[in-house]
RNA sequence: GCGGUCGUGGCGAAGGGGUUAACGCACCGGAUUGUGGCUCCGGCAUUCGUGGGUUCAAGUCCCAUCGAUCGCCCCA
Protein backbone atom coordinates (compact mmCIF):
# COMPACT_ATOMS: atom_id res chain seq x y z
CA UNK A 1 0.00 0.00 0.00
CA UNK A 2 1.04 3.50 -0.87
CA UNK A 3 1.16 5.97 1.90
CA UNK A 4 -1.94 7.44 2.94
CA UNK A 5 -3.15 10.82 4.17
CA UNK A 6 -2.89 10.96 7.91
CA UNK A 7 -6.20 9.82 9.32
CA UNK A 8 -8.11 13.10 9.94
CA UNK A 9 -6.57 15.15 7.17
CA UNK A 10 -8.18 15.85 3.44
CA UNK A 11 -6.75 16.48 0.59
CA UNK A 12 -8.52 19.42 -1.62
CA UNK A 13 -8.64 18.67 -5.08
CA UNK A 14 -9.29 21.26 -8.20
CA UNK A 15 -12.92 21.14 -8.22
CA UNK A 16 -13.42 21.54 -4.33
CA UNK A 17 -10.64 24.10 -3.69
CA UNK A 18 -12.55 26.91 -5.51
CA UNK A 19 -15.20 26.54 -3.15
CA UNK A 20 -12.70 27.40 -0.27
CA UNK A 21 -11.92 30.20 -2.21
CA UNK A 22 -14.85 31.78 -2.64
CA UNK A 23 -15.90 31.03 0.78
CA UNK A 24 -12.17 32.31 1.77
CA UNK A 25 -13.00 35.45 -0.43
CA UNK A 26 -16.17 36.61 1.40
CA UNK A 27 -14.69 36.41 4.53
CA UNK A 28 -11.67 38.83 3.43
CA UNK A 29 -14.36 40.83 1.45
CA UNK A 30 -16.57 41.28 4.70
CA UNK A 31 -13.47 41.61 7.30
CA UNK A 32 -12.79 44.21 4.85
CA UNK A 33 -16.07 46.34 5.29
CA UNK A 34 -16.07 46.12 9.07
CA UNK A 35 -12.61 46.71 8.92
CA UNK A 36 -10.48 43.86 10.44
CA UNK A 37 -7.64 43.38 9.34
CA UNK A 38 -5.38 40.22 8.89
CA UNK A 39 -2.84 38.62 11.43
CA UNK A 40 -0.76 35.44 10.52
CA UNK A 41 0.72 33.54 13.36
CA UNK A 42 2.25 30.49 13.46
CA UNK A 43 0.85 27.09 13.04
CA UNK A 44 2.73 25.80 16.03
CA UNK A 45 3.85 27.56 19.11
CA UNK A 46 4.77 26.69 22.46
CA UNK A 47 2.48 24.03 24.36
CA UNK A 48 2.37 26.23 27.12
CA UNK A 49 0.71 29.01 25.40
CA UNK A 50 -2.01 26.65 24.99
CA UNK A 51 -2.31 25.38 28.72
CA UNK A 52 -2.40 28.98 29.81
CA UNK A 53 -4.73 30.26 27.08
CA UNK A 54 -7.40 27.72 26.74
CA UNK A 55 -7.50 26.53 30.05
CA UNK A 56 -5.48 23.04 31.56
CA UNK A 57 -8.69 21.18 32.62
CA UNK A 58 -10.13 21.81 29.09
CA UNK A 59 -10.34 18.40 26.37
CA UNK A 60 -8.57 20.33 23.83
CA UNK A 61 -5.32 20.51 26.02
CA UNK A 62 -6.27 17.71 28.12
CA UNK A 63 -6.60 15.29 25.16
CA UNK A 64 -6.59 16.81 22.09
CA UNK A 65 -3.53 18.17 21.28
CA UNK A 66 -0.96 17.66 18.61
CA UNK A 67 2.46 18.23 20.92
CA UNK A 68 5.87 17.03 20.61
CA UNK A 69 8.98 17.65 21.77
CA UNK A 70 11.57 19.81 19.32
CA UNK A 71 14.77 19.31 18.91
CA UNK A 72 16.38 22.24 21.13
CA UNK A 73 13.97 20.11 23.97
CA UNK A 74 11.15 22.85 23.56
CA UNK A 75 7.63 21.82 23.96
CA UNK A 76 6.09 22.56 20.85
CA UNK A 77 2.08 22.13 20.08
CA UNK A 78 0.11 22.75 16.68
CA UNK A 79 -2.25 25.39 17.71
CA UNK A 80 -5.79 23.58 18.55
CA UNK A 81 -7.54 27.13 17.82
CA UNK A 82 -6.64 30.28 16.77
CA UNK A 83 -7.43 32.84 19.69
CA UNK A 84 -4.33 31.79 22.00
CA UNK A 85 -1.93 32.53 18.94
CA UNK A 86 -3.29 35.99 18.07
CA UNK A 87 -3.52 37.14 21.83
CA UNK A 88 0.55 36.06 21.90
CA UNK A 89 1.02 38.14 18.68
CA UNK A 90 -0.66 41.17 20.01
CA UNK A 91 1.05 41.20 23.53
CA UNK A 92 4.43 40.23 21.96
CA UNK A 93 3.92 42.83 18.98
CA UNK A 94 2.54 45.45 21.84
CA UNK A 95 -0.22 46.37 19.65
CA UNK A 96 -2.11 47.56 23.03
CA UNK A 97 -0.15 50.31 22.41
CA UNK A 98 -2.21 50.97 18.97
CA UNK A 99 -4.83 54.39 19.60
CA UNK A 100 -7.34 52.50 18.65
CA UNK A 101 -9.36 48.91 18.83
CA UNK A 102 -6.92 46.42 17.50
CA UNK A 103 -9.68 44.32 15.38
CA UNK A 104 -7.77 41.34 13.65
CA UNK A 105 -8.89 38.17 11.74
CA UNK A 106 -7.06 34.94 10.66
CA UNK A 107 -7.74 32.31 8.90
CA UNK A 108 -5.99 28.74 8.48
CA UNK A 109 -5.61 25.69 9.58
CA UNK A 110 -6.35 24.36 13.06
CA UNK A 111 -5.42 20.68 14.67
CA UNK A 112 -6.73 18.69 17.10
CA UNK A 113 -6.69 15.01 17.66
CA UNK A 114 -9.67 13.32 18.03
CA UNK A 115 -11.62 10.64 16.20
CA UNK A 116 -12.69 11.94 13.06
CA UNK A 117 -16.37 12.07 11.73
CA UNK A 118 -19.46 13.91 9.60
CA UNK A 119 -17.63 17.82 10.06
CA UNK A 120 -14.61 17.26 12.03
CA UNK A 121 -11.23 16.54 11.00
CA UNK A 122 -7.89 16.17 13.05
CA UNK A 123 -6.65 19.10 10.53
CA UNK A 124 -9.32 21.80 9.94
CA UNK A 125 -9.80 25.30 9.62
CA UNK A 126 -11.55 28.16 10.69
CA UNK A 127 -11.88 31.79 10.00
CA UNK A 128 -11.89 33.82 13.04
CA UNK A 129 -12.35 37.28 14.62
CA UNK A 130 -11.05 39.01 17.39
CA UNK A 131 -11.32 42.35 18.83
CA UNK A 132 -9.38 43.83 21.45
CA UNK A 133 -9.12 46.76 24.06
CA UNK A 134 -12.53 47.41 24.42
CA UNK A 135 -15.45 46.06 26.95
CA UNK A 136 -18.18 48.17 24.93
CA UNK A 137 -21.07 45.46 24.44
CA UNK A 138 -21.49 47.34 20.98
CA UNK A 139 -18.54 45.04 20.08
CA UNK A 140 -19.09 41.60 21.05
CA UNK A 141 -22.51 42.91 18.99
CA UNK A 142 -20.47 43.34 16.10
CA UNK A 143 -18.51 40.53 16.04
CA UNK A 144 -21.77 38.62 16.50
CA UNK A 145 -23.46 40.50 13.42
CA UNK A 146 -19.81 39.92 11.36
CA UNK A 147 -20.01 36.11 11.42
CA UNK A 148 -24.16 36.49 11.14
CA UNK A 149 -23.63 38.80 8.06
CA UNK A 150 -20.71 36.09 6.83
CA UNK A 151 -23.29 33.17 6.87
CA UNK A 152 -26.05 35.26 5.07
CA UNK A 153 -23.77 36.16 2.29
CA UNK A 154 -22.73 32.95 1.61
CA UNK A 155 -26.45 32.08 0.96
CA UNK A 156 -27.08 30.09 4.35
CA UNK A 157 -30.61 29.36 5.44
CA UNK A 158 -31.49 29.32 8.99
CA UNK A 159 -28.70 30.14 10.80
CA UNK A 160 -29.24 30.81 14.49
CA UNK A 161 -27.60 32.96 16.76
CA UNK A 162 -27.52 31.41 20.31
CA UNK A 163 -26.55 33.53 22.88
CA UNK A 164 -25.68 33.52 26.41
CA UNK A 165 -23.66 35.19 29.55
CA UNK A 166 -21.22 32.83 31.46
CA UNK A 167 -20.42 36.13 33.57
CA UNK A 168 -17.51 36.87 34.80
CA UNK A 169 -15.29 34.14 37.47
CA UNK A 170 -16.40 35.39 40.53
CA UNK A 171 -20.33 34.98 39.09
CA UNK A 172 -19.32 31.64 37.40
CA UNK A 173 -18.09 30.22 40.40
CA UNK A 174 -21.00 30.89 42.56
CA UNK A 175 -23.35 29.54 39.77
CA UNK A 176 -21.38 26.33 39.70
CA UNK A 177 -22.09 25.80 43.50
CA UNK A 178 -25.60 26.14 43.15
CA UNK A 179 -26.02 24.17 40.79
CA UNK A 180 -24.00 21.26 42.30
CA UNK A 181 -26.16 21.55 44.77
CA UNK A 182 -29.53 21.21 42.52
CA UNK A 183 -28.04 18.17 41.27
CA UNK A 184 -27.10 16.27 44.38
CA UNK A 185 -30.26 14.44 45.28
CA UNK A 186 -30.06 13.06 42.03
CA UNK A 187 -26.68 12.67 41.31
CA UNK A 188 -26.74 9.12 41.47
CA UNK A 189 -29.74 8.62 39.07
CA UNK A 190 -27.80 10.89 36.27
CA UNK A 191 -25.87 8.71 32.93
CA UNK A 192 -22.53 8.25 33.51
CA UNK A 193 -21.27 11.02 31.73
CA UNK A 194 -22.88 13.53 33.63
CA UNK A 195 -21.49 12.20 36.88
CA UNK A 196 -18.14 13.06 36.00
CA UNK A 197 -19.57 16.43 34.30
CA UNK A 198 -20.91 17.01 37.98
CA UNK A 199 -17.76 18.05 39.08
CA UNK A 200 -15.73 18.72 36.01
CA UNK A 201 -18.50 21.23 34.79
CA UNK A 202 -21.30 20.78 36.05
CA UNK A 203 -22.95 23.43 33.94
CA UNK A 204 -23.31 20.73 30.98
CA UNK A 205 -25.72 18.28 32.54
CA UNK A 206 -28.09 21.37 31.43
CA UNK A 207 -27.26 19.84 27.87
CA UNK A 208 -27.24 16.59 28.36
CA UNK A 209 -30.11 14.66 25.83
CA UNK A 210 -30.36 11.91 28.35
CA UNK A 211 -31.20 13.49 31.73
CA UNK A 212 -32.94 16.10 30.75
CA UNK A 213 -36.13 14.83 33.13
CA UNK A 214 -33.88 16.17 35.84
CA UNK A 215 -32.88 19.35 34.68
CA UNK A 216 -36.82 20.94 34.94
CA UNK A 217 -36.37 23.84 37.21
CA UNK A 218 -32.79 24.23 37.43
CA UNK A 219 -31.12 27.27 38.04
CA UNK A 220 -29.49 29.19 35.08
CA UNK A 221 -26.29 31.43 34.86
CA UNK A 222 -28.64 34.13 33.86
CA UNK A 223 -30.54 34.64 37.07
CA UNK A 224 -26.84 34.65 39.05
CA UNK A 225 -25.54 37.48 36.87
CA UNK A 226 -24.16 40.16 38.94
CA UNK A 227 -25.29 43.80 37.69
CA UNK A 228 -22.58 44.69 35.90
CA UNK A 229 -22.90 41.14 33.95
CA UNK A 230 -26.20 41.46 33.21
CA UNK A 231 -26.05 45.04 32.75
CA UNK A 232 -23.41 44.08 29.99
CA UNK A 233 -25.54 41.03 29.04
CA UNK A 234 -28.68 43.35 28.39
CA UNK A 235 -26.70 45.67 26.17
CA UNK A 236 -25.70 42.80 24.16
CA UNK A 237 -28.77 41.92 23.28
CA UNK A 238 -29.98 45.71 22.52
CA UNK A 239 -27.54 46.22 19.79
CA UNK A 240 -28.14 42.97 18.14
CA UNK A 241 -32.00 43.87 17.96
CA UNK A 242 -30.98 47.52 17.00
CA UNK A 243 -29.37 45.76 13.88
CA UNK A 244 -31.77 43.05 13.23
CA UNK A 245 -29.83 40.14 13.95
CA UNK A 246 -31.87 37.43 14.97
CA UNK A 247 -30.92 35.69 18.12
CA UNK A 248 -31.77 32.89 20.63
CA UNK A 249 -31.44 33.12 24.63
CA UNK A 250 -29.68 29.84 25.61
CA UNK A 251 -29.06 30.02 29.13
CA UNK A 252 -27.50 26.23 29.19
CA UNK A 253 -25.04 27.23 26.15
CA UNK A 254 -21.75 26.57 27.71
CA UNK A 255 -18.39 26.95 25.80
CA UNK A 256 -15.35 24.40 26.01
CA UNK A 257 -13.14 26.97 26.26
CA UNK A 258 -11.49 28.05 29.96
CA UNK A 259 -11.17 31.75 28.70
CA UNK A 260 -14.78 33.41 28.15
CA UNK A 261 -16.76 35.73 30.20
CA UNK A 262 -19.72 37.46 30.06
CA UNK A 263 -20.92 36.86 26.18
CA UNK A 264 -21.38 33.40 25.17
CA UNK A 265 -22.51 32.78 21.51
CA UNK A 266 -22.90 29.89 19.28
CA UNK A 267 -23.73 29.61 15.24
CA UNK A 268 -25.90 26.66 14.92
CA UNK A 269 -27.24 25.23 11.74
CA UNK A 270 -28.69 21.68 10.16
CA UNK A 271 -27.36 19.68 7.81
CA UNK A 272 -23.85 17.86 9.08
CA UNK A 273 -25.35 14.65 10.84
CA UNK A 274 -24.77 15.01 14.42
CA UNK A 275 -23.34 17.76 14.90
CA UNK A 276 -24.76 21.61 14.92
CA UNK A 277 -22.62 24.23 16.16
CA UNK A 278 -20.60 25.77 12.82
CA UNK A 279 -19.21 28.61 14.70
CA UNK A 280 -18.80 29.79 18.61
CA UNK A 281 -17.08 32.98 20.17
CA UNK A 282 -17.11 34.96 23.22
CA UNK A 283 -15.72 37.75 25.24
CA UNK A 284 -12.45 36.93 26.80
CA UNK A 285 -11.54 39.66 29.36
CA UNK A 286 -8.56 38.53 31.76
CA UNK A 287 -6.88 36.69 28.52
CA UNK A 288 -4.88 39.22 27.65
CA UNK A 289 -3.11 39.30 31.19
CA UNK A 290 -3.07 36.21 31.69
CA UNK A 291 -1.20 35.55 28.56
CA UNK A 292 1.00 38.89 28.97
CA UNK A 293 2.11 37.36 32.44
CA UNK A 294 1.03 40.18 34.40
CA UNK A 295 0.15 43.80 33.26
CA UNK A 296 -1.13 45.19 30.04
CA UNK A 297 -4.48 43.56 30.27
CA UNK A 298 -6.70 44.13 27.54
CA UNK A 299 -10.47 43.04 26.64
CA UNK A 300 -10.89 41.12 23.75
CA UNK A 301 -13.67 39.30 22.03
CA UNK A 302 -14.29 37.15 19.01
CA UNK A 303 -15.12 33.97 17.25
CA UNK A 304 -14.23 30.90 15.40
CA UNK A 305 -16.09 29.47 12.47
CA UNK A 306 -15.52 26.24 10.76
CA UNK A 307 -14.75 26.57 7.37
CA UNK A 308 -15.79 22.57 6.44
CA UNK A 309 -18.73 22.76 8.60
CA UNK A 310 -20.07 25.85 6.52
CA UNK A 311 -19.32 23.87 3.15
CA UNK A 312 -20.61 21.00 4.36
CA UNK A 313 -23.87 23.39 5.20
CA UNK A 314 -23.96 24.72 1.88
CA UNK A 315 -23.77 21.81 0.52
CA UNK A 316 -26.17 20.09 2.68
CA UNK A 317 -28.38 23.06 1.64
CA UNK A 318 -28.06 22.62 -2.01
CA UNK A 319 -26.32 26.45 -1.98
CA UNK A 320 -24.73 27.28 -5.44
CA UNK A 321 -21.27 28.10 -5.37
CA UNK A 322 -19.40 29.25 -8.23
CA UNK A 323 -17.42 26.72 -9.67
CA UNK A 324 -14.80 26.35 -12.49
CA UNK A 325 -14.10 29.27 -14.81
CA UNK A 326 -14.92 28.30 -18.07
CA UNK A 327 -11.47 28.75 -20.92
CA UNK A 328 -11.86 31.46 -23.34
CA UNK A 329 -9.93 30.12 -26.01
CA UNK A 330 -8.62 26.39 -26.99
CA UNK A 331 -5.73 26.26 -29.94
CA UNK A 332 -5.29 22.99 -31.68
CA UNK A 333 -2.35 23.21 -34.04
CA UNK A 334 -2.34 20.51 -36.88
CA UNK A 335 1.25 19.35 -37.91
CA UNK A 336 4.51 19.94 -36.44
CA UNK A 337 5.04 23.82 -37.74
CA UNK A 338 1.35 24.59 -36.96
CA UNK A 339 1.39 23.06 -33.19
CA UNK A 340 5.23 24.89 -32.73
CA UNK A 341 3.28 28.23 -33.55
CA UNK A 342 0.62 27.29 -31.40
CA UNK A 343 2.67 27.92 -28.22
CA UNK A 344 3.33 31.31 -29.22
CA UNK A 345 -0.15 32.18 -29.92
CA UNK A 346 -0.93 30.26 -26.53
CA UNK A 347 1.30 32.94 -24.92
CA UNK A 348 0.35 35.85 -26.73
CA UNK A 349 -3.52 34.96 -25.81
CA UNK A 350 -2.03 34.76 -21.90
CA UNK A 351 -0.47 37.91 -21.96
CA UNK A 352 -3.39 39.37 -22.64
CA UNK A 353 -5.37 37.98 -20.11
CA UNK A 354 -7.26 35.39 -21.58
CA UNK A 355 -7.92 32.27 -20.29
CA UNK A 356 -6.29 29.47 -22.89
CA UNK A 357 -4.98 26.18 -23.36
CA UNK A 358 -3.90 23.82 -25.40
CA UNK A 359 -3.05 20.45 -26.48
CA UNK A 360 0.17 18.57 -25.11
CA UNK A 361 -0.26 15.14 -25.97
CA UNK A 362 0.00 15.29 -29.26
CA UNK A 363 -3.22 13.90 -29.77
CA UNK A 364 -5.62 14.30 -33.61
CA UNK A 365 -7.99 16.84 -33.55
CA UNK A 366 -10.97 15.06 -32.56
CA UNK A 367 -9.22 14.29 -28.96
CA UNK A 368 -8.43 17.75 -29.16
CA UNK A 369 -11.89 18.95 -29.86
CA UNK A 370 -12.92 17.01 -27.13
CA UNK A 371 -10.60 18.17 -24.66
CA UNK A 372 -11.78 21.85 -25.53
CA UNK A 373 -15.46 20.65 -25.00
CA UNK A 374 -14.70 19.21 -21.54
CA UNK A 375 -12.77 22.57 -20.94
CA UNK A 376 -16.12 24.65 -21.76
CA UNK A 377 -13.82 26.32 -24.09
CA UNK A 378 -16.10 29.64 -25.74
CA UNK A 379 -13.62 29.34 -28.81
CA UNK A 380 -11.46 26.84 -30.53
CA UNK A 381 -8.85 28.29 -32.43
CA UNK A 382 -7.52 25.84 -35.24
CA UNK A 383 -4.41 26.07 -36.88
CA UNK A 384 -3.09 23.51 -39.33
CA UNK A 385 -0.66 23.85 -42.19
CA UNK A 386 -2.90 25.49 -44.90
CA UNK A 387 -4.16 28.68 -42.25
CA UNK A 388 -0.05 28.94 -41.85
CA UNK A 389 1.05 29.34 -45.36
CA UNK A 390 -1.91 31.93 -45.59
CA UNK A 391 -1.06 33.32 -42.16
CA UNK A 392 -4.84 32.80 -41.11
CA UNK A 393 -6.27 30.87 -38.34
CA UNK A 394 -9.90 29.19 -37.79
CA UNK A 395 -11.87 30.36 -35.19
CA UNK A 396 -14.82 27.90 -33.89
CA UNK A 397 -17.55 29.67 -31.28
CA UNK A 398 -17.93 25.62 -29.49
CA UNK A 399 -21.79 27.41 -28.55
CA UNK A 400 -22.81 28.05 -31.89
CA UNK A 401 -20.34 25.85 -33.97
CA UNK A 402 -19.87 28.93 -36.63
CA UNK A 403 -16.41 29.57 -37.32
CA UNK A 404 -14.17 32.09 -39.59
CA UNK A 405 -10.97 32.56 -40.78
CA UNK A 406 -9.03 35.69 -38.77
CA UNK A 407 -5.76 36.60 -40.20
CA UNK A 408 -2.61 35.56 -37.79
CA UNK A 409 -1.64 38.67 -37.07
CA UNK A 410 -4.97 40.23 -35.70
CA UNK A 411 -5.58 36.54 -34.12
CA UNK A 412 -4.74 37.78 -29.74
CA UNK A 413 -6.64 41.02 -30.33
CA UNK A 414 -9.84 39.42 -32.08
CA UNK A 415 -9.93 36.71 -29.34
CA UNK A 416 -9.73 39.61 -26.77
CA UNK A 417 -12.48 41.53 -28.01
CA UNK A 418 -15.02 38.31 -28.51
CA UNK A 419 -14.17 37.15 -25.19
CA UNK A 420 -15.37 41.23 -23.72
CA UNK A 421 -18.29 41.23 -25.60
CA UNK A 422 -19.58 37.55 -24.27
C1' G B 1 -10.17 6.80 24.21
C1' C B 2 -14.87 3.72 23.10
C1' G B 3 -18.81 1.52 19.71
C1' G B 4 -21.56 0.34 14.72
C1' U B 5 -20.87 -0.24 9.39
C1' C B 6 -17.57 -0.68 5.37
C1' G B 7 -12.68 -1.34 2.26
C1' U B 8 -13.07 -4.99 -5.42
C1' G B 9 -10.20 -0.67 -11.90
C1' G B 10 -9.87 6.74 -12.21
C1' C B 11 -15.21 6.68 -10.09
C1' G B 12 -19.90 3.88 -8.90
C1' A B 13 -20.74 -1.10 -8.08
C1' A B 14 -21.77 -7.17 -8.75
C1' G B 15 -19.61 -11.51 -6.99
C1' G B 16 -20.59 -14.68 0.07
C1' G B 17 -15.02 -20.95 -0.88
C1' G B 18 -13.88 -23.61 -6.98
C1' U B 19 -10.06 -21.37 -10.17
C1' U B 20 -10.64 -16.40 -17.75
C1' A B 21 -13.13 -10.94 -11.47
C1' A B 22 -20.03 -9.03 -14.15
C1' C B 23 -21.95 -4.31 -15.39
C1' G B 24 -22.34 1.19 -15.57
C1' C B 25 -19.70 5.97 -15.87
C1' A B 26 -15.18 8.15 -17.14
C1' C B 27 -10.92 7.56 -20.24
C1' C B 28 -8.23 5.94 -24.92
C1' G B 29 -8.64 4.29 -30.11
C1' G B 30 -11.64 3.49 -34.56
C1' A B 31 -16.18 4.19 -37.81
C1' U B 32 -15.47 10.11 -39.54
C1' U B 33 -7.44 11.39 -44.23
C1' G B 34 -8.49 18.75 -40.44
C1' U B 35 -13.47 19.76 -36.26
C1' G B 36 -16.70 18.71 -29.83
C1' G B 37 -21.62 17.35 -27.58
C1' C B 38 -25.47 11.90 -30.33
C1' U B 39 -24.74 6.70 -32.19
C1' C B 40 -22.01 2.16 -33.12
C1' C B 41 -17.46 -0.96 -32.60
C1' G B 42 -13.00 -2.08 -29.91
C1' G B 43 -9.55 -1.35 -25.66
C1' C B 44 -9.00 -0.52 -20.44
C1' A B 45 -8.02 -4.95 -12.66
C1' U B 46 -1.85 -11.19 -13.46
C1' U B 47 -6.04 -8.81 -9.15
C1' C B 48 -9.98 -7.69 -4.82
C1' G B 49 -6.68 -1.99 1.75
C1' U B 50 -2.27 -4.52 4.25
C1' G B 51 -0.17 -8.79 6.99
C1' G B 52 -0.90 -13.57 8.73
C1' G B 53 -3.97 -18.09 9.20
C1' U B 54 -7.66 -22.16 7.68
C1' U B 55 -8.23 -25.09 2.98
C1' C B 56 -6.52 -29.36 -2.40
C1' A B 57 -8.58 -24.34 -3.59
C1' A B 58 -9.75 -17.60 -0.48
C1' G B 59 -12.48 -10.87 -2.99
C1' U B 60 -15.22 -14.91 -0.89
C1' C B 61 -14.02 -18.04 5.93
C1' C B 62 -10.90 -16.60 10.62
C1' C B 63 -7.44 -13.22 13.23
C1' A B 64 -4.70 -8.86 13.35
C1' U B 65 -3.64 -4.17 11.40
C1' C B 66 -4.40 0.34 8.65
C1' G B 67 -7.92 3.45 6.53
C1' A B 68 -12.91 5.37 5.44
C1' U B 69 -17.56 6.41 7.39
C1' C B 70 -21.22 7.23 11.19
C1' G B 71 -22.03 7.83 16.41
C1' C B 72 -20.34 8.70 21.96
C1' C B 73 -17.18 12.17 24.95
C1' C B 74 -16.00 17.03 23.30
C1' C B 75 -15.99 20.59 19.74
C1' A B 76 -15.17 24.03 14.49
Amino acid sequence: MSIQKPKGTQDLLPGEVEKWQYVEAKARELCERFNYREIRTPMFEHTELFQRGVGETTDIVEKEMYTFMDKGDRSISLRPEGTAGVVRAYVENKLYGEPDVSKLYYTGPMFRYEQPQAGRYRQFHQFGIEAFGSVDPSIDAEVIALGYTFYKELGLKEVTVELNSVGNPAVRAAYREHIQKFFAPVKDKLCKDCQSRYDRNPMRILDCKIDQKYCEGAPTIVEHLDEECSTHFQAVQDYLTAMDIPFRLNPRLVRGLDYYTHTAFEYKAGGIGAIDTIGGGGRYNGLVGQIAGGGNDQPGVGFGLGMERILLVLQAQGVDIPGVKPLDVYLVGLGEAAERETVKLLQGLRLAGLRAERDYLGRKIKAKMKSADRYNAAYVAILGDDELASGEITVKAMATGEQETVRLDAFTESMQSRIRHV
